[in-house]
Parts: C-alpha cells; structure tokens; sequence
DNA sequence: ACGGAGACGTACCGTCGGTATGCAATGGCC
DNA sequence: GGCCATTGCATACCGACGGTACGTCTCCGT
C-alpha cells in the first residue's frame, strides 16, 4: 500500500509553465516513465510471465489505476518497453555507422556495434526472448523491421552497391534479412561465450570471412543469376 | 465434467502382455500421449499463455489429475510438446541430408529441407515464437544444440573441410552459428512472405552466392587469419 | 484372493490480470 | 478569487487460471 500520493517529482522549470507543459502533465508523465523504467527492470529480470502487475505498481509507488489509467494493459505497457529498448539500440548503431564513410568499414562498424548491442541483458530478455512470444510473431516483426532491421538494411545495401551488382528491392531485403539472422545469432553466441571477447574475435573474423567471399567475386565480376519475375 | 473414466484404447496386442508392456501401461502410455497430442494443438494455434490447463485436459478428455500425475507442471507439459516437434524436425533435415553424398550439394540440400521444416505453423509457433520465452533462453539453446543445430554443424563441417582450411572447433562452431542464424531468419523471411515460392528461391540463390563467395576464396587459396589462443 | 501401488478424478486455494467506481487536485474561465 | 468540468489517480472487487491435497478405483504380483 503506497502511504501517500504525493508525487517526488519537481518541476523542471518553476516560474515558466510553458516548458514541458502544465503541472499536470508533468506528474502525469513522470508516472508513466516510472511505470516503463519499473517494468523494464523487472521484465528484464524475471521476464513478462514472471512480473506481475503489482510488483510493477508497487515498484513505481502507485497502484493499478495509475497503469490502467496511461496504458490499456499489461502487454501495452510491455510494448513500451520494447520500443524503448529498441529505439536504444537503433540509436547506438547508426552512431557508430555515422563515423564511417566507406562502405565495408562502416559494415564492420555496424557489425561490432550489433556485437554490443546483443549483449546487452535487457536487450537480449526484452527483445529477443520475450518479444516474439508476448508481441505475437507479426507485431514483432514489424517492429524489428523498422529499428534494428533497418540498420542492417542500410549496411548491405552500401555493400551490395559498391559491387558490380544491381539488384532489386526482394533480393536486397533477402540478403539484409540473411545477414541480420546471422548477426543475430552470432550474437547470441558472443552473449553465450565464457569469454565473450575471444568469442566476439571469432565472430568478426568469420564474418569477415565471408565478406572477402563476396569482395573475391565482385573482383572476378561475378554476376547473380537473375530472378524470373 | 467427464462422463466416464473407461479408456478407449483397444490393446494393440490383446493376448500378448509381453509386447508393449502391460495393459496399465498402455493406458497410461495413451493418456500421455493424448495430452501431448492436444497440447501441441492449442499451444501451436493460441500459444503458451492464451492455452490453459482446462482446455488442454478437457480436449484430451481427462482431468487436471491426469495432468499433473504425468506432469510436474504447464511447463513441463510444454517441454514435451517441444521436443517432439524439434526432434521431429531433426528427422525430416537428417533425412535429406542421407540422400547427398558431396558437401556442396549436401548443403543445399539441407537448406532446402529447413525451408521448409521453418514453415511448419507447429515449429513456427512452438519452437521459434514461444520457445525462448517459456523455456528460457539456456533451455532453449542446450535443446536447439542437439537437434536442428547438430544437423547444420554436421553440413557446415563438411563444406569447410572441403577446402584448404583446417579450423578448430570454436571457428567451426562459429560459423555454424552463423549459418544457422541466417537460414532461420531467411526461413522466417521465406514464412512471412506472400509468395513462399519466390522467397525461397531469393534465398536460395543468395545463399548459394555465399557459398560461391567460400568456393572463390577456396579456390585462391585465401587463408583464414589464425586466433591467439 | 488380496493387498499395495499406480493412475487417475474432485474439490479447493492463492494469485493475477482486468474492471468499475469514487475522489481529490488542477487549471481554464469569468 | 471562486466555480466546475476534467484529469489523474486510488480502492474494492471479480473471474480465470495454475497448482495442490486428497480421495478412489483399477490392475497386477503373489
């Protein structure tokens, strides 16, 4: 039982109500991100299934109509956390890719940023355990399509560009989409390790593996076999 | 509430207690299989949490007791359900792999059969969806490792012994991972696309590209940088 | 035949997600 | 500065579900 009502919160700028809106809206949204911060940290550690309601209210100091009154539920609520969690993540890579030009290096960049990112225990509980099963396969889909997915577009699309091969919109999501699992599981397998940076080494080199394969058949002027339409 | 407890089940062999065990066996064998039967049913159409305990045991027309007599739990319940449809899986790619004898062409062989275990509703919905998050993610992996997992290291084994490399088994493993986490996600891509035809045969051809790509690199006789142990 | 154990059925409990309703502070308005 | 509709919560409660305790019937070994 929370013993008072009282919010902690001050008022970022006292004498001027126009900054952030009124006090109301204030409290209101001091609420709400104590409500996702809570439920973040508890998701993380004990998962969707694992958290009830309750904790997360009593966490935050309110109760279950302060939940019920900014999100329609518990799965709601779950969504907010993992857009946060993901727009985190999204934000972390395209930093790193901003600080290269050159297409092959800036692969290499997103590739060990991604490293990092999936190490991440939130990351990797929210995201990657609980999400296609609480969000349901299609809504996690399309939210991976529009953040972490959509860095890896870019990535292969640069790459596939600086080859002698031009391909259409299907066949450059499919490789994005390849390359993307195999990030992600590559990931997982860094995250897995006992020595996460021995392991992180061999994923680096294997990929890169990989890309020379590719860098090999763009100097051999090696053509895809076209797809019929 | 049931109507009656008498069992269905006719002996397979009536007079001959010696093979299968004895009648109670049977029963009980039966019963079991029921639920699991049922299980797998509603938890690949409504998933872990939208399925509960009543539905299950009074779709496999016996009581909770029955349940819990066979099982510890929900999750165990679960468990099981999952490593028959993982093993059976496991079956289906072993299968075509006996058929090829070269590594290359063994390799696309067994791509071709993980497309099409990965657009199995049962193994979507089960092993990919709900998986993680019911098992946990240890769970999940330990159970992945010796199944659809083992197949793809057997097949990535071959194909880089078939060049002029000598890795170790972290490096193979490595790979492993990594073709392992591309082709599911390009099953996925393949599931969730319109026309599955088209989409498998994007991957397949973007696959094959990489494999090529490894073929180039065998056949220049690129070697791979050494780890520092 | 009979006693024990295995294979269930039945009744019940605690927890949890969700809902209905009440209420007090707030801020626009005159 | 007083009025009042609105907003932002708190409280009480319900139904469903997972799990448990215990009773009971049936089969099997001796």
């Amino acid at each position: 039982m929370p013993k008072s009502s009282v919010h902690k919160l001050v008022p970022k700028v006292p004498g001027v109500p126009g900054v952030g809106g009124t006090r109301r809206q204030q409290y209101s949204a001091s609420t709400k991100r104590a409500l996702v911060d809570v439920a973040e940290e508890l998701f993380t550690e004990h998962g969707y299934a694992g958290t009830s309601l309750d904790a997360i209210v009593g966490g935050a100091e309110v109760t279950k109509g302060a939940l019920y009154h900014h999100f329609s539920g518990k799965q709601a609520l779950f969504e907010a956390v993992f857009e946060r969690v993901e727009a985190e993540a999204s934000r972390a890579i395209q930093k790193s890719l901003k600080e290269n030009r050159d297409p092959w290096t800036k692969a290499r960049a997103g590739l060990e940023a991604f490293l990092v990112v999936v190490q991440d225990p939130t990351y990797r509980r929210i995201v990657i355990q609980e999400g296609p099963s609480v969000l349901g396969y299609e809504r996690f889909r399309e939210q991976e399509e529009r953040s972490t997915f959509a860095n890896v577009l870019d990535i292969v699309r640069a790459v596939l560009h600086a080859g002698p091969w031009d391909l259409d919109e299907d066949m450059q999501q499919t490789f994005a989409r390849i390359f993307f699992g195999a990030m992600s599981s590559a990931g997982e397998a860094v995250a897995g390790s006992d020595d996460a940076i021995a392991a992180a080494a061999r994923v680096e080199t294997a990929i890169g593996f990989i890309i020379s394969g590719f860098q090999a058949l763009a100097d051999a002027g090696v053509e895809l076999p076209e797809q019929p339409s």
